[in-house]
DNA sequence: AAATTATATATGATTAATCATATATAAGAT
DNA sequence: ATCTTATATATGATTAATCATATATAATTT
């Protein structure tokens, strides 16, 4: 399960509660590289602090419940090093659009377009974010290798939308182009 | 779940069983769409003949097990077409590797360069599996709507596999160029 | 005054996908 | 002679992810 690395690698840059991880990274800057819900998130920290990979402090609150803030101990810190260093699978693509298009063939072209243009306004808004990512680690300055190489991350998520869109657009101007009685 | 329309899809074309779907589309010519396990695929057809969206007629087998032909209902062709024109949400890409370029930044270039190595012969295979339904599809002749339609998404497949192959191959050459020390 | 947002954690339920294994037999390969 | 492959369906178990909801209070917005 990789959320679980994820997470380890956030509490390995500082410690924090499954409320910071949450509101400050997975709903922001991983969002493009692994989105978690809350729930998911508490119940990776308590199996990571059952295998001893994370460690918890409390902080009691008078008014709110007590913050929880994890850190990485030292198991921790060497299952992420043996884990950055182990071939992962390719993830697996199930694109619903794809399979719309593959059995498409008794649609006419104008009800084809609309979904094309559906995605299209939702891979703008992708690609969006994704360049909001990439905006707000470039202007973070520093060039360090860390940020490097997230550029380099994010840089790739910003090409893959943009093949999509381009894709997306030749599509329908093929479609477009084509007898419109199809 | 699309797992359900593709089934439906494919059952459309021709009426078949489980185990035809399994052996002809899904480990094959689908493979690149949307795989899927024998287990899901039963369970799955079971699920659409109890909503009535598909039928199955036995054909009794004296050795082997009764063959069950499973064919869409006109239930199942309404829902089919009511789903092809439906808006699907863009699937979620969770990429293990990038998670791993990501917090990659304290190993040595050296490692990292390995791990795109790793990734790239994965992609390799991956990106042959695409050309291969590819030119079946070309082959296979016909300038049919289907086909064509068909042939942009096995099209894209490829661009998809390409472009990852590419960006790869670029951060190779960019890790490798660096410092060795790092 | 009432509703929403922010802070914080937790649990129940469900879905989709994967893995393993079971049953049964014939044909083909080592 | 034994093992594997092909044909065919079925079920149990587990994982990863999502959705909904619960608790509790303060501050802010409408």
């Amino acid at each position: 399960m990789s959320l679980a690395y994820v997470i380890l690698g956030l509490l390995e840059q500082q410690p924090m509660t499954g409320y910071d991880l949450k509101t400050s990274w997975f709903d922001d800057a991983i969002a493009h590289l692994w989105p978690a819900d809350q729930a998911q998130i508490y119940r990776t920290l308590d199996k990571l602090e059952q295998q001893g990979w994370i460690a918890c402090q409390v902080e009691v609150q008078p008014d709110r419940p007590n913050r929880k803030v994890y850190s990485v101990t030292e198991g921790g810190r060497m299952a992420l090093q043996r884990w950055l260093h182990s071939f992962q699978p390719l993830p697996v693509i199930r694109d619903p659009l794809l399979v719309q298009l593959h059995f498409a063939a008794n649609l006419p072209n104008a009800d084809i377009v609309t979904l094309l243009e559906q995605q299209q306004a939702a891979r703008r808004e992708a690609l969006a974010h994704c360049q909001a990512v990439a905006k707000k680690l470039l202007t973070a300055g520093s060039g360090s290798r860390e940020q490097q190489l997230r550029r380099y991350v994010v840089e790739f998520a910003i090409q893959r939308e943009q093949l999509y869109l381009d894709w997306l657009m030749q599509m329908i101007a093929e479609l477009r182009s084509e007898s419109p009685s199809l």
